[in-house]
RNA sequence: GCGCCCGUAGCUCAGCUGGAUAGAGCAUCCGCCUUCUAAGCGGAUGGUCGCAGGUUCGAGUCCUGCCGGGUGCGCCA
């Protein structure tokens, strides 16, 4: 419908050259808008306005030469000259209806868009490191990004998501030690536990798996462990870091091939623990990238000797350094330290230019927003690289600030004090949970109350969407049994017959689904799909209350069915974009 | 100190990329179940859009400066 003016209007644009009132040279943006007040009409457009400087008379003037050049068009019943100049479109209401047909015809496809015109997108989300169960901080990148993954497939773009799982460096070096240190108190050996190892209780979990499959025979005394290492913080010429890194050392030291096997059961727990978590979370992936597959391809080193041949590495204090300055970064960054480690920028640069490698168009990455600081140099890496920077897209999400009682809550991963996403979703489940993230804008800040979501999860407007889902699903059952057969056909054919504002209102909504799609994907705005569902779920229940859709008249009952299926379908198809589920009953 | 994000009703948040009288949920108050699920519907109350300037026919939206909150500025990951 909206469509249809537009291709109106620029009929009339170019008409408006012929008679010379507005440049030739002149490509006006085409702006049409949902008209707020009813008795504005259906559709409105501020084309007299925008042009009134480039045609040299008065906005309702050049309104006026525009609506005498729309003249009599087929569906639009009646237009009028508002405001300043606004011109409004009064559409048929026959017009209207047509959605209905549309929605039933293309079911679960009606809505999906082509704005994406099939290019291809890795969409990078979450990638927490492997060393600690989901916390509710994470939940809400992976919300967001199955979201925005979902829909940007239903506005047709080729989609991939992807974790990146760094299992390597020196924070899995800590995990695997703290595994380590908690497997030797298992074996009875007394040690004080470094205050920087991870102190979760699934530590001690992993290490039960170890001993499970070692028995005692990685067992060292600690005498043994601690001989030599500088003392932790809160000892004379302690030091935390160094603690924790002389730890490592010996752990190398002593379990010689051993520490690796540690180092994979580490891993591999708890990321099948995270696996394991996400798909509770109805969040899945088509690639879980290896950092450490980077490193033993030697992709970084390919990286790294790419930039060098464009000169944009250079050695200083015996470390590497890109030249990332050049694009506008604050400074310099090591990508190769005086030690000869990779740092983990140079990771990043290789897994970046690795994804560009695998031909996606457009590289979409999904961080926590205290890694902004980060952008500049992965997009001067890209730069340097010859690509260009604006296929890179970071996408940024707040993290959530926590409340319980009132009160806010300090979280820490390394401390073991945080609520995971686990209990999140086991307490207020996981329909509940995705919708709650998905309501506000990423970058938003987001005030995640749990006692609220968990105590009054009826509250959480998810329901209230899944409700009319469900009530019309109940409303079809009981028609049924009162042995009325719903006839699609009939109701189609019988769409004149609604004629009450509801009715219409509806059919309006309906038809908004495809933009809100487009819009939403464009803009990686879910929750545009999330306010849409619930001005759709009102439409719906407002209607309920006003009407009986079970009626004698069969004719006018088809209709009502007819029309209410269309509804359920598109409520479906929108949650569906935000992988939550419309129950048939409540 | 510098960079980025944010500031809209008592609370949590939208606001279609500059449009008409700024919206919704919760909370408060008043109504609606012998009728397809009241997890619902209808109505009321509630706003100097952080503050001050500027740009123009027109600003919650754009530009500048303040105020307030968040976050980042390692040869850490």
């Amino acid at each position: 419908m909206k469509q249809q003016i537009a291709q109106i209007l620029s009929e009339v644009v170019q008409e408006l050259k012929q008679q010379q009132i507005i440049p030739q040279d002149l490509s006006p943006n085409i702006n049409i808008e949902n008209a707020r007040d009813k008795s504005h009409g259906d559709f409105a457009t501020n084309l007299a306005m925008m042009l009134t400087k480039a045609a040299g008379m008065p906005p309702r003037d050049l309104a006026q030469q525009i609506v005498s050049l729309i003249g009599e068009r087929s569906v639009i019943k009646k237009v009028e000259i508002a405001g300043p100049g606004f011109i409004n479109f009064f559409v048929d209401d026959s017009a209207k209806f047509q959605v209905v047909a549309e929605v039933l015809e293309k079911q679960d496809q009606f809505g999906r868009g082509n704005v994406g015109q099939g290019r291809s997108v890795l969409v990078e989300f979450v990638s927490a490191n492997p060393t600690g169960p989901l916390h509710v901080g994470h939940g809400r990148g992976a919300a967001y990004g199955a979201s925005v993954a979902n829909l940007l497939d239903a506005a047709g773009f080729r989609v991939s998501r992807e974790y990146y799982v760094n299992d390597a460096g020196r924070q899995m070096d800590i995990l695997a030690t703290s595994v380590w240190l908690r497997y030797l108190s298992k074996c009875g050996e007394e040690l004080v536990f470094p205050s920087n190892a991870y102190q979760g209780d699934y530590i001690l979990e992993v290490a039960d798996q170890v001993h499970e499959q070692y028995a005692d025979t990685l067992k060292r005394t600690s005498l043994e462990v601690f001989a030599g290492v500088t003392p932790d913080e809160g000892q004379e010429n302690g030091d935390k870091e160094k603690h924790i890194d002389d730890l490592i050392a010996k752990a190398k030291n002593l379990l010689g091939n051993h520490y690796l096997e540690v180092f994979q059961i580490a891993v591999d727990a708890i990321l099948s623990d995270i696996k394991d978590d996400l798909s509770g979370f109805k969040v899945s992936f088509d690639n879980w990238f290896s950092e450490r597959s980077l490193m033993d391809s030697g992709v970084i080193d390919a990286a790294i000797e790419k930039l060098q041949k464009a000169d944009k590495i250079y050695e200083k204090g015996g470390a590497l350094w890109f030249r990332s300055t050049d694009y506008g970064d604050e400074k310099d960054r090591v990508v190769v330290r005086d030690n000869g480690l990779k740092t983990y920028f140079a990771s990043d640069i290789a897994y970046h230019f690795n994804k560009l490698e695998r031909g996606f168009d457009i590289l979409i990455d999904i961080w926590g927003s205290d890694h902004h600081g980060y952008i500049p140099r992965v997009r001067a890496a890209m730069e340097a690289m010859q690509t260009d920077p604006e296929a890179l897209k970071v996408l940024l999400v707040q993290f959530a600030v926590l409340y319980r009682g009132g009160e806010k809550l300090a979280m820490s991963t390394r401390s073991g004090q945080f609520v995971t996403l686990r209990e999140l979703r086991e307490e207020v489940g996981a329909d509940a949970a995705r919708f709650f993230y998905v309501q506000r804008k990423s970058e938003q800040h987001m005030d995640f109350d749990l006692d609220l979501a968990k105590s009054q999860s009826n509250e959480n407007p998810v329901y209230y969407i899944q409700y009319a889902h469900a009530r019309i699903c109940r409303v079809l059952e009981q028609a049924e049994e009162k042995g009325y057969t719903l006839d699609l056909q009939a109701g189609l054919e019988n769409l004149s017959l609604l004629v009450e504002e509801h009715e219409t209102q509806l059919a309006v909504e309906l038809a908004k689904f495809p933009e809100i799609i487009s819009r939403g994907a464009l803009a990686y705005e879910p929750h545009q799909i999330a306010y849409y569902l619930k001005d759709l779920a009102h439409a719906l229940h407002s209607y309920y209350n006003a009407s009986q859709f079970i009626v004698e008249d069969d004719n006018l009952r088809q209709a009502r069915l007819t029309l209410i299926v269309a509804v359920r379908q598109v409520l479906q198809n929108g949650l569906t974009i935000l992988d939550v589920s419309a129950p048939q009953s409540m």
